[in-house]
DNA sequence: GAACGAATAGGCA
DNA sequence: TGCCTATTCGTTC
């Protein structure tokens, strides 16, 4: 039951994005868009598959009334596009997701900053190491994209791989996280 | 119970 | 490299 709704919108150096909080956290999260119609519209694509919370809406709430963790949420967001390696440390609501999913997006939340992982090694990570394709779908399944950073997550020869909101994102993500990293 | 992926490994040209 | 096939596995319908 959900008791709290919280939403966000504000624009990044890369774009408009929008959060969606719940009790527990985060709850959804979209990539840049380009205006702040098309990040909403993001938004309800993304929460129109939440099928066990079937009646909520999304309000807007004005932002003098975000908590701290709206606004810490939001400066790290704004730093993240900025370049800067930044760690997510916040609460996401993950309690939709079924016992392998959870695995395996904590594991692909451990993944530091500016480095990759093969679906793969994620799979190994979370415990289910033939896995590899289902971890693709779990990976899929993810609302949080950035602070559960599946960008991350490649092919084990290399390459890109798949990605839900077009494989452009993966890209750019990964160029923006790999232009400030020294080898 | 069958079909569907954001996969992988091995084989072959 | 590139393409193909068999294998694998959680989720969804």
């Amino acid at each position: 039951m959900i008791q709290h709704i919280h939403t966000q919108i504000f624009e990044t150096a890369n774009g408009w994005v929008v959060s969606v909080w719940f009790d527990k956290g985060l709850a959804a999260l979209t990539l840049p868009q380009e205006s702040p119609g098309e990040a909403i519209y993001a938004i309800e694509r993304k929460l129109s598959s939440w099928k066990d919370r079937n009646a909520f809406f999304v309000p807007d709430v004005p932002a003098e009334e975000l908590d701290e963790l709206l606004l810490h949420f939001q400066k790290l967001l704004l730093d993240y596009y900025n370049r800067l390696p930044v760690v997510f440390n916040i609460p996401v609501d993950l309690s939709w997701c079924t016992p392998f999913q959870f695995h395996v997006l904590n594991a692909i939340q451990a993944i530091p900053y500016g480095s990759t992982l093969s679906y793969r090694q994620v799979s190994i990570a979370a415990g289910y190491p033939k896995a590899a394709r289902a971890v693709g779908n779990a990976a899929g399944s993810n609302l949080t994209p950035v602070v559960i950073p599946c960008h991350r997550v490649i092919m084990h020869n290399g390459k890109l791989g798949g990605f839900s909101d077009k494989i452009d994102f993966k890209k750019m993500l990964l160029d923006l996280e790999s232009s400030n990293v020294r080898l």
